[in-house]
DNA sequence: ATAACATTTAGAATTATTCTAAATATTATT
DNA sequence: AATAATATTTAGAATAATTCTAAATGTTAT
């Protein structure tokens, strides 16, 4: 089945038009109509791990006036006020990531899947020794290998 | 003192030329001297974990001929190897680091250096939950803050 | 109402990375 | 040793992601 637990633990049910923007104005940041579409997007889209130019095109499906610069924009503005974060996992675009809860990433290097794993990402929790001097404000984890379904496929060849 | 412990701690002493070839081809690769001479740059500069355009730069200088695609090509082929980790940093380049130790990526998000920490990156001890049916062959920790260096100055002001 | 400031926009510019096809080097086969 | 097959390197073009720029628009403060 499609249903991999690992990808469904940690999504919140997405909160309805008006409550984007009480978040927005909560993280310190104008809620423009802008910002809300492309929070928007990525609230809906959180298992995707959508990249700016996916972003762009769910956003301009609701916005057509929108310009990349904006989701660009908006984008920075969204990580920099902790509403979103960045997920780097290779060469190519970077991810974004509504869900900020505590989890690491895992990029199925079959598919190109991401999903996501449950854990503790405080470095001291995670095992990691934060030399004395260092003040450490976030963490990312990023796993890769082979997700389920492509192992599957691999074995049936 | 400049002598951070983070930093140092686990770098190994770089080894002669020769034994540089002989690492690749133990690794399964035929040692060419184009990887010879990237390899070489990355072991000798492990601690500023350089991008592949530095890569590039310390290349050349031993290597006049060599091309930016060799050193992607080469870059690629030490990674695919097991030689050398990519580091997944931010929205640009991709670093290259060449201790294969166990650590994690601490990035200075006011000076922009990278330094080394200690920890154990395979999932399941740094507690991380990896679901039923994922293979993890990799896993990579960053973060980001500020360094000692940078929260003294910080504070002098 | 006006000034100061923030945000958005289109498009150009930049940067990192990948691709392409020819040249060169290496290894295997005869 | 010669030839074929294969792998690697090369320069440069092409692509893709991101950043920059300057003008237009929108918002908040005076």
């Amino acid at each position: 089945m499609e249903d991999i637990k690992a990808r469904t633990v940690f999504l919140p049910p997405t909160p309805e038009r008006g409550v984007v923007d009480l978040r927005i104005a909560e993280a310190g940041l104008r809620p423009t109509p802008q910002r809300s579409v492309v929070y928007g997007v990525l609230l809906d889209h959180a298992k995707e791990h959508p990249t700016a130019d996916e972003v762009f095109m769910q956003a301009k499906a609701q916005k057509p006036e929108i310009s990349m610069a904006t989701v660009y924009n908006c984008l920075d503005a969204l990580v920099r006020h902790r509403l979103v974060k960045q997920v780097h996992l290779d060469r190519v675009a970077t991810r974004y990531c509504s869900n900020m809860h505590e989890h690491a990433h895992f990029l199925c290097e079959v598919c190109g899947e991401v999903s996501d794993f449950e854990g503790d990402l405080k470095p001291l929790s995670s095992g990691f020794k934060v030399p004395k001097g260092y003040k450490v404000t976030q963490s990312e984890m990023n796993m890769r290998g082979v997700c389920p379904n492509c192992t599957e496929k691999e074995v049936s060849r």
